[in-house]
Parts: structure tokens; C-alpha cells; sequence
RNA sequence: GCCUUGGUGGCGGAAUUGGUAGACGCGCUGGAUUCAAAAUCCAGUUCCUUCGGGAGUGCGGGUUCGAUUCCCGCCCAAGGUACCA
């Protein structure tokens, strides 16, 4: 074995390797573009042609850590939502690969099904249009059918491809594999409901049992056979996993589930097939064709990449002419004089924006060491992230791949975690309200909102700076990007309108609004306690300032509560019960809150306690002390100034937080609510250690409850001490 | 399409374990103060009403003495869908 095939087999089983993977290219400007960067087939900039390309990319073997990162998600302290994302990210299924013969030809086309109880229900086989076996099987006279149908395919986003299930599509290659049992010739169909990046990227279609086949099978009169009973296959397929075996020889009358394990070790001993487990999760490309991200430190040595030596790191960007892809297409660091190692050239890609991201709050904890990431002591001292407040967006993504980092770091012995973040909190995006303009098709010509239904159209981003309303400044457009210079705008009654849609707020969708304004005119804190009186924390909303100045309100009043015409005016005097009573039920509930991250009702709680005390004007230091000790972390500001006013040392957040004390807030009586067949018809005081006998003797004793009975008779009675009392009459 | 989350007054939202739906704030209406305005303060504000009540938490069912809360089926919106991070 030469050294080049030494290297291509290592490849195979290294974390980082480099394999083929399929991107979107884009000809006219001789780049990839990101899924997002395409629209409809067209780049999004400029409207040109987008085709999917096969690359030579480095790729990342999180496919490895599959389980593990599974089997992690046990340990963290994760909302269930989030964890869910991920396990069906991870896409776990246990079922068996199958082998199938094709006639006339050497190969064997393997397909994985998480069904092979079905296996006699197979009647035909569909594979990927990508497939690397389609050219070859198929035969002369379907040559020119599949190589227009792949050529159809290859114009469309996978996720087009995926979201569009009432549109079926499919070509037959004229070629036959052979059932693995039964010998007897299935037809080998291409059809782009399969996807080359899943599984195979072929499968076995058993229409009777799938949905997807089955709508293949009708739209292209294939046989159905049913092999499980319980449905009704000639109306839909029957995909529940229950049910006896017919039509399937040695299975027959066994249970599916039974079945399946049965037909496994028959296929083993035939040497078909074999139990297996397939993940969804596919390896994470590595590589991008820009000039913004860490360089990859690999040099390629008569076309063998090799890593750089730990002492020639770091390996920092070259300079480049432009931050542009080459003429021929190569990424902008092909641009670069002497991008070279010891006379070899270096890699070309960069790092994604997911490397740095992966790592960086482990870099955090020892930023200013130059000879690690982090040292041990302080990676022994800081562990893991406690509290990681962050976007459900970053489910698949962000908070996927530091956890596959952690674990390859911590497998290397770097750190002595292998989950970062131990507990996660999935804060709401602040949404944005994003603006739109219409392109017409293939022109440079836009059309206002009202007007784009008489045209194709395509809607872009305009930033929302441009717009008054919903009006467009056409020359704020026009000067944005050298592309729309020459644009022209078709108005309605002389404006250019635009459509809006809530999206989340990002540079990308040009529709971020800037909160420092409203610092200068409210000042941080406001700033800050609005943003939590929004609402829950993990809730999104769309940003807007409308309740700004209720908080704005409420600080000024709290203020007041310290003053008396405008001068500091605090009482020794000790506090009445009605005071301490608001003041700890604030704090209790403060407290509480904190605990559940809810926020927003901690704002609401302290609004009720100054309400409560500007009305007793109370002002009494043995109530405002502690508040301000309480509000501190949420108006820091205002508590600093207050806390050196009553004159306390230092900053008040170096005090203890303080602690209610129960004995202020017990109460003596309840206001029930009396209803009757579940509607309330009035209040009754009455003490809250009446036990439930008493309580309902003297309700059944009230004039208002005669008045309710009246000629009714009285059928149950329910009475939940401290809570309600409900009578049922009829 | 698929996965995840959410839907309560004009608006943001509150409601412990199934127990008075609408806390708190915005907005709105009326009033006080002011030459006037801002600011501030007071009162009211889910809807309908024949003023007895009735309806009501996206829609349609169900369980229960009682459902915003639990169950079944739908609708709508946001996020993700592998090169935005």
C-alpha cells in the first residue's frame, strides 16, 4: 500500500476527514451559496441559477457520537422540548440493512428499512436520483427519461424536494434487482421523494405498508401486495406496526413484530442482509468557500493532506486582493501569493462558523493563556457552563455541536466534562417585523404590495430603516447595493408599499431595531425591566415599545417612595402591618420567581408592593430597605443610588438578598366564592380554620342560598376548604 | 411535508395540584389640576343584555360537581429543516 492509500483509508476513520458531499453552487457568481442564500432555484442576490454540485469538503464524524449524544441527553437539565429536537435530529432506528441482486449487472443495491418483517411486500425499488449506481443499470432506451428526470432533480433543494409530498415524480431506469428470497424481478425506480444524503439513498418501496409508496405505486400503477393485515389497502397503506403475517411464506400468522427479528436471522444466514441501526444525523461539512473563518492548518503534500506542526500554529489569514471566490471558482484564499507550506500548498476552505462557537466558553474560562486552550486547575475550577441561556433556533445546530466538541475534547483528555452546559434555558426570540420588496422575475424591476399578484414576483428583504409605514424610501433602496443602482419601481397611487411578515429579528432579514435610543430616553434600567415585563422568558414576541412607559412609571414612583417633595425623606418609625405585609409578599414572591426565571411577574409583584405603600404612605426604612436590596437585579442603577441614600456601605449587591418573614403574611379569613352548578352567584367571609361540616352549614343557612335552591332540590354538595364551594342543584 | 413551541380583552400578558378567567402594565373613555400643554392624580374599561341574566381562553367534540389547565380531532402563527449562527 503506497502512503496516498494509506492516508484515503486513515480518512476513513479520522473525526475530520474528506469526503464528496453535494453543495449549492451558483455559476454566475462562481460561489456556494447557504440553503438560505437560495430561493426558488435562484440565488436570492441577483436572481442567477442555483445547481446542486458535488465538492470535495472536509467533514466533521459527529455521526460517531451519535449515541453518545443520545444517551447524554439524560444527564443535562434541558427543557423535554429541546431534547426531543435533538433525539429526532439524531434520528435513531433500529432495522436491518438488505442487499439486492440486480439482474444483469455485478452490483448489489443495499437499502436500509426499519421493516424487513415487510419484505415480501416489496415490489419494487426506488432509489435516489443521485444514486452512484443509476448510470450504470440504467438501460439504453430509459438513458434519456433518467438523465432529464436527474437533471430536474438536481434544480431542486432538498428541502423542496421533502416539503413537497403531493407532487409524485419518478422514472424508471428499465433495470431489474432481484428479490432477495423469492428470486422474482423488482423493478429499480429513481424518484426524488428519496433523498442520497438518508440511509442509503436507496429504498425498498412495500407500497401496501408505507405512505409514501403507496402514493408512488397508485401515481405509477405498481403492484401493492399486502403482507401485514389490518388495513384496507386498496384505500390507504397500512403503516401501524401490529398485525398478523400473510403473503410472506415462512412468516405467515407469525406477528409483524415478531416477524421482523425472524426475517433478520434468516436474512443473515442467506448472507442478504443484517440487523443495523441507522441515525438521521448526517457528518457536519467542515469547510467554506469564504475568506471569514479560522484557516484549516493542512497542507497537501503530493495531494496527501497533512496537518501542520503544533509549533507552526496558529496559522493566521493571508492577505487577498478581494474577499471574492477566484475566476475559476476556488474560495477566496486561493487568491492568496505563497498560501503555502514548505512549498506545499495549504487548504483553501475555511472553519464554519459552528467551529469557533463549539468551544469558545471553554477558551473563556483561560482566555489569556499561551500555551492552551485552558489549563487543568482552571478547567477543574470553572467546569461546566452552570446556566447557558439561549434560542431554541440553535437546537440542531450551536447546541448540538458543542456537545459532539466536548465530547471529542473530553475524550482527548482536555477537559474533564463531557456535556457542556448543564443546565439550559431556552429564552424567546425577540421577532422583528421584516419589510419586503417585490421583484418581478428575471428583471431588476420591483412592484408595489398591492400590485405583485398581477406579476411573478419574488419577495426580498428591504432593511426596515428605509420605511415609513409601510412606504419605501425608493432612494434609500436604490442607494443600498450596487444591483438595485439601476432598479426600477412600479408604484401604486405614487408610493412603493411594502409587505411585512414577523420573522425572527436579524442582521439577515434587515429588520433589527436598535435599543439605544431608548436608553437615552429612559435609561438603562427601564430598558432592562421592560425587556423582562414583556413576558416569559422563553416565550418570542415580536419587539415592540408600546409598555415602555408603564415601567418608566412604576421607577419613578418607586423613587417617590423614598421622597417627600422632591428631598430624601426616610422614617426610623417602625412599619405598620399592612406595610410589612406588602413589603414580604413582595420578597416572597420575588423569591419564588427568580427561581422559575419568570420575570415578568417579578415586575408586576414589585408594582403591586409600591402601589400598595404609595397608598399607605408608608415610608418606613424597615420596608424600602429591603426592597431596594430586592430590586438590585432588576434596576441596578436606581438600587445603587437608593442603597447609598439610606446609607449603606459598598454596593448593595454585595448584601445578602433578603428573605420574607412568614409571620407577616398570614391571613385569618377567605372571601369563598359560592357557585352554584359551577357559576358564582356571591362571596362569603369566612375564617379559614372552619373545617368543611361547619362551612357547609352555614352556606345551606345563607338567605342568598335559599334564594338560589328555591323549589331546586340540592344534589351534591362540594366544599374545598380555603378554595371554593360549588353546589349542585337540579 | 416533517420536528419543536405557542394561540386568553383593543395590545403585552396573569391565573399554584382541575377550583372566583383577565393580576400587573399599555391603550382608550371621563374627571381633577393647568391660561394651555406635558407631567401627575382619581374613576371606568372582556363582549352581549330586555339589567333578570347570558356568552366567553384559536375551532369542533369528550371526561368532570367544576376545564385556560386533562383526552381526541382540526385550524393558524413562529422557530428549525443540515453553508445565517
Amino acid at each position: 500500500m503506497n502512503e496516498k492509500d494509506k492516508s484515503e483509508v486513515l480518512l476513513n476513520y479520522r473525526l475530520a476527514y474528506r469526503s464528496e458531499s453535494n453543495v449549492n453552487w451558483c455559476p454566475a457568481l462562481g460561489t456556494v451559496l447557504a440553503n438560505d442564500e437560495v430561493k426558488d432555484g435562484v440565488s436570492e442576490r441577483g436572481g442567477h441559477p442555483v445547481i446542486q454540485k458535488k465538492m470535495m469538503q472536509w467533514s466533521m464524524r459527529i455521526t460517531a457520537f451519535a449515541d453518545r449524544l443520545l444517551e447524554g441527553l439524560d444527564q443535562i437539565d434541558w427543557s423535554n422540548a429541546l431534547k426531543e429536537t435533538q433525539r429526532n435530529w439524531i434520528g435513531k432506528s433500529v432495522g436491518a440493512a438488505l442487499f439486492f441482486d440486480i439482474q444483469d449487472h455485478p452490483g448489489q443495491i443495499e437499502v436500509f428499512s426499519t421493516r424487513p418483517d415487510t419484505l415480501f411486500g416489496a415490489t419494487f425499488l426506488t432509489l435516489a436520483p443521485e444514486h452512484e449506481l443509476v448510470d450504470a443499470i440504467t438501460t439504453a432506451e430509459r438513458s434519456e427519461a433518467v438523465a432529464a428526470y436527474k437533471e430536474k432533480a438536481a434544480s431542486r433543494s432538498e428541502r423542496d424536494r421533502m416539503a413537497d409530498t403531493k407532487t409524485i415524480s419518478g422514472c424508471f431506469t428499465g433495470a431489474y434487482a432481484l428479490h432477495p428470497i423469492t428470486k422474482a424481478q423488482v423493478p429499480i425506480w429513481i424518484g426524488d421523494y428519496v433523498l442520497a444524503s438518508y440511509g442509503t439513498g436507496a429504498v425498498m418501496a412495500v407500497p401496501a405498508h408505507d405512505s409514501r409508496d403507496y402514493a408512488f405505486a397508485k401515481h405509477f400503477d405498481l403492484p401493492i401486495v399486502e403482507v401485514v393485515e389490518g388495513g384496507d389497502i386498496t384505500k390507504e397503506s397500512y403503516d401501524a406496526k401490529s398485525g398478523k403475517m400473510v403473503n410472506s411464506g415462512f412468516l405467515d400468522g407469525m406477528d409483524c413484530m415478531n416477524a421482523k427479528g425472524k426475517m433478520i436471522e434468516h436474512l443473515e444466514e442467506i448472507g442478504y442482509g443484517k440487523g443495523a441501526t441507522q441515525f438521521k444525523l448526517r457528518d457536519a461539512i467542515f469547510g467554506r468557500q469564504r475568506y471569514w473563518g479560522e484557516p484549516i492548518p493542512v497542507f497537501y503534500e503530493n495531494g496527501i493532506p497533512k496537518t501542520l506542526p503544533l509549533e507552526d500554529l496558529p496559522l493566521t489569514l493571508p492577505a487577498v486582493d478581494a474577499y471574492l471566490p477566484t475566476e475559476d471558482g476556488e474560495p477566496p484564499l486561493a487568491r492568496a501569493k505563497n498560501w503555502t507550506y514548505n512549498g506545499c500548498p495549504l487548504e483553501t476552505t475555511t472553519m464554519p462558523g459552528w467551529a469557533g462557537s463549539s468551544w469558545y466558553f471553554l477558551r473563556y474560562m483561560d482566555a489569556h493563556n499561551e500555551t492552551e486552550f485552558a489549563g487543568e486547575s482552571t478547567v477543574a475550577y470553572w467546569n461546566q457552563v452552570d446556566l447557558y441561556v439561549g434560542g431554541s433556533e440553535h437546537a440542531t445546530g450551536h447546541l448540538l455541536y458543542s456537545r459532539f466538541w466536548t465530547k471529542a475534547l473530553y475524550d482527548l483528555g482536555y477537559i474533564t466534562f463531557d456535556e457542556p452546559f448543564k443546565k439550559l434555558i431556552n429564552q424567546g426570540m425577540i421577532q422583528g417585523i421584516s419589510a419586503f420588496v417585490h421583484r418581478i422575475n428575471g428583471t431588476n424591476t420591483f412592484v408595489s404590495a398591492g400590485l405583485k399578484d398581477q406579476y411573478e414576483t419574488h419577495p426580498l428583504h428591504a432593511d426596515v430603516s428605509f420605511l415609513q409605514g409601510d412606504e419605501l424610501d425608493v432612494e434609500a433602496f436604490k442607494n443600498w447595493r450596487e444591483e438595485y443602482k439601476s432598479a426600477e419601481f412600479i408604484l401604486e397611487e405614487g408610493k412603493y408599499i411594502c409587505s411585512r411578515e414577523v420573522e425572527k429579528m436579524s442582521k439577515s432579514k434587515f429588520n433589527v431595531t436598535n435599543p439605544d435610543d431608548i436608553v437615552i430616553k429612559y435609561g438603562a434600567d427601564v430598558l432592562r425591566m421592560y425587556e423582562m415585563f414583556l413576558g416569559p422568558i422563553e416565550q418570542s414576541k415580536p419587539w415592540n415599545t408600546q409598555g415602555l412607559s408603564g415601567v418608566a412609571g412604576f421607577q419613578r414612583k418607586f423613587w417617590k417612595l423614598f421622597h417627600r417633595d422632591g428631598t430624601f425623606a426616610v422614617s426610623d418609625a417602625s412599619a405598620g402591618k399592612n406595610a410589612l405585609k406588602a413589603a414580604h409578599t413582595c420578597i416572597k414572591k420575588v423569591g419564588e420567581d427568580i427561581e422559575n426565571f419568570s420575570f415578568n411577574t417579578s415586575v408586576s409583584a414589585f408594582m403591586i408592593a409600591t402601589n400598595e405603600l404609595t397608598e399607605l404612605k408608608a415610608n418606613n426604612r424597615e420596608v424600602l430597605e429591603p426592597l431596594v436590596r430586592l430590586i438590585a437585579p432588576f434596576a441596578p442603577h436606581l438600587a445603587e443610588e437608593l442603597w447609598e441614600k439610606l446609607g449603606g456601605t459598598g454596593s448593595v449587591t454585595h448584601t445578602t438578598y433578603p428573605q420574607h418573614n412568614e409571620s407577616y403574611l398570614i391571613e385569618s379569613s377567605k372571601n369563598y366564592p359560592v357557585s352554584f352548578n359551577g357559576k358564582v352567584r356571591f362571596q362569603l367571609e369566612l375564617p379559614l380554620d372552619m373545617d368543611k361540616d361547619a362551612i357547609e352549614k352555614v352556606v345551606l343557612e345563607d338567605p342568598r342560598t335559599l334564594e338560589q335552591i328555591g323549589e331546586k332540590q340540592v344534589r351534591k354538595m362540594i366544599v374545598v376548604p380555603g378554595r371554593i364551594i360549588n353546589i349542585v342543584i337540579g
